[in-house]
DNA sequence: AAGGTTCAGTTCAAATATGAACTAACTCTA
DNA sequence: TAGAGTTAGTTCATATTTGAACTGAACCTT
């Protein structure tokens, strides 16, 4: 039985800042991509991604925000920027009226469809070309594996 | 040859948005670790790491922004916090008299060491622990690929 | 149907992050 | 050694994030 608290053993400690570094460096290759192309942060994309991935391009908040894996204010207020910028709109839901619809506009799909070629490839370049088959497929399942824990807890 | 900006084939795309998750929900668990056990944001304890690491427990303030992966303006915040806190304190640099050094003071020292090993556990807990050590070794290569790319860019 | 609990979302103030502009110090070259 | 260019670090204004408190609506349970 290892020291629970005790150092990572040399190759444990070789993923974990591996596994820190990437996730750093590749957030901020994305970052700049998508400012640059398309004027939104991280953040936004996501939400925007992921309204797309639903049923009529609409989600209701709280369910965005666990998809996103965002708390409530941050998406409260990013999608306020949103739809400040034409991207997303607000509509109440008739069934629940404590709930609210994010839902993309024909911008924000248009916004969405423009920039992702260029995420894409930027993903490609920084990770996808990076690894072999194999890695991809073990690192998929081993990542899964990873979330599907967390989200457990 | 596959289409530049088009869809990430499944494996792939599982791969990333794992890779994506995992980040995210590592992240959230770490930040609430270190504030409960230490009162310290993750970046706050990344520059404590850093420092810790470095001979002398001291590094200049560019050198420790690279190591951190923080903007300068940020680290000059976050070491300003440090600071305050007393966790670090900053020394002119005789050599060079734009440089400043931060260094770890000895209570620094003794609240990382403190936070510590309820830090490695969790790494341990929601990394480590769910993963084969072949594919912790994969892992590490495949991702300190990707990182060393990334810097080399 | 009253009372208690949970849930969806927002608001607010305080903390943190961003990036451009700035100061001061170093380096190199002519 | 003057001047141009570079580097280290900070500052400032603005933007974003955080978390706790709050509102209103739905869901129990009796």
């Amino acid at each position: 039985m290892t020291d629970a608290g005790g150092p990572l053993d040399p190759r444990e400690l070789r993923a974990w800042m591996a596994f820190l570094a990437a996730g750093h460096l590749i957030d901020h290759e994305i970052e700049r991509q998508l400012k640059r192309e398309a004027d939104l942060s991280h953040p936004e994309f996501e939400v925007l991604v992921r309204l797309r991935m639903a049923e009529g391009n609409r989600l209701r908040m709280s369910h965005l925000a666990r998809e996103a894996m965002v708390s409530k204010s941050r998406l409260t207020y990013q999608v306020t920027q949103l739809e400040r910028a034409g991207l997303v709109k607000r509509t109440g839901c008739e069934s629940d009226r404590r709930s609210v619809w994010a839902e993309l506009t024909p911008e924000g799909i248009e916004r969405l469809d423009r920039v992702r070629p260029g995420h894409r490839q930027l993903v490609r370049e920084t990770l996808i070309e990076v690894l072999s088959p194999e890695e991809i497929d073990l690192l998929g399942d081993a990542l899964t594996r990873v979330a599907d824990r967390l989200r457990a807890r």
